[in-house]
RNA sequence: GGGGGCGUAGCUCAGCUGGUAGAGCAAGUGACUCUUAAUCACUGGGUCCAGGGUUCGAAUCCCUGCGCCCCUACCA
């Protein structure tokens, strides 16, 4: 790209010649120093030390003038008094320009005002920058200019720093947890064969080494369970899915998950997984166990137990312990009543059965009431075709939805381990396209799945809920966006 | 997919019913040895997202395109 020659550009290489001309060469090297958050927490009087980092604000009083440095840990003043510094390194000082990286040795020294500082007696350039960093107090506030260049964003930002290694020490977090409860860690391909595990459209791509073409996984499922036939009872994969499919506000084309999986289990292991997870993460995270959610900062509870309750039963307690007993008729003329009383818009078109309207009901007016963390069990097996069914209802899946404020966090299942009815399934969803049945995934499960209990969430979610934010562009780190 | 909003200096933003562009921060010069978004004085800085149209005249009105945001719909 061709650099655009501006006042400010000319300016810096002017005065970066002008410093490698006294000495200070533009770029540095290795420079040993403390981190700024280190040096305020043991701050002494009168002690040496190092430190580096980026200038942030310059105030400059002529012969006494104050500077904040960051290095990402923190922000500490540096005081440059031509008293103590040689005559060079007091001219060269001038020369600095905002958002130059530099390192600075002298004493610890605290203001009049109390301002914990350092007085620099010696300083180096570690890197100049050619491009003016944007205003000190709004910072990077333009969002697409946030996403587009996130290292504009992070430099001048504090708090989406803090937000992203938030991010990043929730996913230590989850793996020291899986692992201290005797989960593996495992990884499974990113380049298959056949798309599966879920229903998404694909990213497609190509061996040139095989002349075969590939996609992009979807989900690592299918490849996971292999692992349980193979015998590797508890395994957990964190890593990134691909669908090719819309990008909005919760959805990015890459997304980061965490599937688990434990043999001889079921839905309620992994229940008891969510239940000790959750309550870790928060604790060991963000030091809390209630995080105030969306826009009207609703306080969500992560501490455990959770309730467990069945879909119909939800059902129920909103509309009537006789709902499932009445004609079709009488439902749709009640949830119509109820809807409008409620101010709720139901989408009716083409309901025409007692288990879409009773979901249309669910989806518009009971989940979003689900505040604090919630297991949505029993539901209906049309809309988790590939589940295993209740031992004493086979109308109904073993799964839960985990509902945390209103929204589906994750699901839980007990997996399905039959083979046959696997196939069943498999050829139902896939309809004419047999094509599209993982044949060795049904081999696999014919050696024998011992039963197991499975869960998936989506790491990109959590940490929204974690943080706060309400997009996902803003948990990571260079979110997909239309070439500009 | 449908609807709404936005795009102006390095950054954050003003700019009314059309009259050739402004502020703060940042930058340059000068003053200042305890500042905290330092202060004061002076100075420089623009493809008003792009392209077309209406007009004597467009940042402003109209059309098209590009990008972003929001609402809504869809989504194992």
């Amino acid at each position: 790209m061709a650099q655009e020659t501006n006042e400010y550009r000319a300016q810096r290489l002017q005065s970066m010649k002008a410093l490698a001309e006294m000495g200070y060469a533009p770029y540095g090297c290795k420079y040993d120093h403390e981190d700024l958050a280190k040096v305020r927490a043991s701050f002494e009087e009168g002690k040496a030390v190092r430190v580096a980092g980026r200038l942030l604000m310059i105030r400059r009083m002529g012969k006494m003038n104050f500077c904040t440095l960051n290095d990402g840990t923190d922000r500490f003043q540096l005081i440059f008094k031509r008293d103590e510094l040689s005559e060079t390194a007091f001219a060269a000082f001038k020369l600095l320009n905002l958002g130059d990286i530099i390192g600075a040795e002298g004493t610890l020294f605290t203001t009049q005002k109390g301002e914990k500082s350092l007085v620099v007696k010696e300083w180096t350039m570690l890197a100049k920058a050619l491009e003016q960093p944007p205003e000190k107090f709004h910072g990077l506030a333009d969002q697409e200019d946030c996403y587009r260049r996130r290292y504009v964003d992070l430099m001048t930002n504090d708090e989406t720093r803090a937000r992203f290694y938030v991010r990043s020490k929730l996913l230590k977090e989850i793996r020291k947890y899986l692992w201290s409860k005797g989960f593996a860690e495992v990884e499974t391909p990113i380049l298959q064969n056949q798309a599966g595990g879920a229903a998404a459209k694909p990213f497609f791509s190509h061996f040139n080494a095989l002349d075969q073409d590939c996609v992009m996984r979807i989900a690592p499922e299918l490849y996971l369970k292999r692992l349980l036939v193979g015998g590797m009872n508890k395994v957990f994969e964190l890593g990134k899915d691909f669908r090719n499919e819309g990008i909005d506000r919760t959805h990015n084309p890459e997304f980061t998950v965490c599937e688990i999986y434990e043999a001889y289990g079921d839905r309620t292991s992994m229940e008891a997984i969510m239940e000790g997870l959750l309550p870790h993460l928060c604790d060991t995270v963000i030091g809390k166990r209630v995080v105030e959610y969306g826009e009207k900062k609703v306080p969500i509870d992560f501490t455990p137990p959770y309730r467990r309750v069945a879909y119909k039963d939800l059902v129920k307690g909103l509309m009537g312990d006789d709902w499932f007993e009445k004609p079709f008729d009488a439902q749709l003329a009640q949830a119509k009543a109820i809807a409008k009383e409620r101010d709720v818009n139901l989408e009716l078109d083409g309901v025409t059965t007692e288990l879409m309207l009773t979901h249309e009901v669910y989806d518009k007016m009971i989940e979003k009431t689900l505040l604090r963390p919630t297991f949505v069990t029993r539901i209906p097996h049309a809309f988790v075709p590939l589940a295993k069914a209740c031992p004493d209802d086979p109308s109904l899946v073993d799964v839960f939805e985990f509902v945390v404020a209103g929204r589906e966090l994750c699901p839980g299942y007990t997996e399905q381990n039959d083979p046959i009815e696997q196939r069943k399934a498999l050829e139902n969803q896939a309809g004419e396209d047999t094509e599209k049945i993982d044949e060795d995934f049904i081999r696999a499960l014919e050696c024998g799945m011992p039963p197991t209990g499975g869960l998936g969430f989506g790491v990109d979610r959590l940490v929204m809920f974690l943080t706060g934010c309400d997009s996902i562009r803003d948990v990571v780190l260079f979110p997909q966006l239309k070439r500009a």
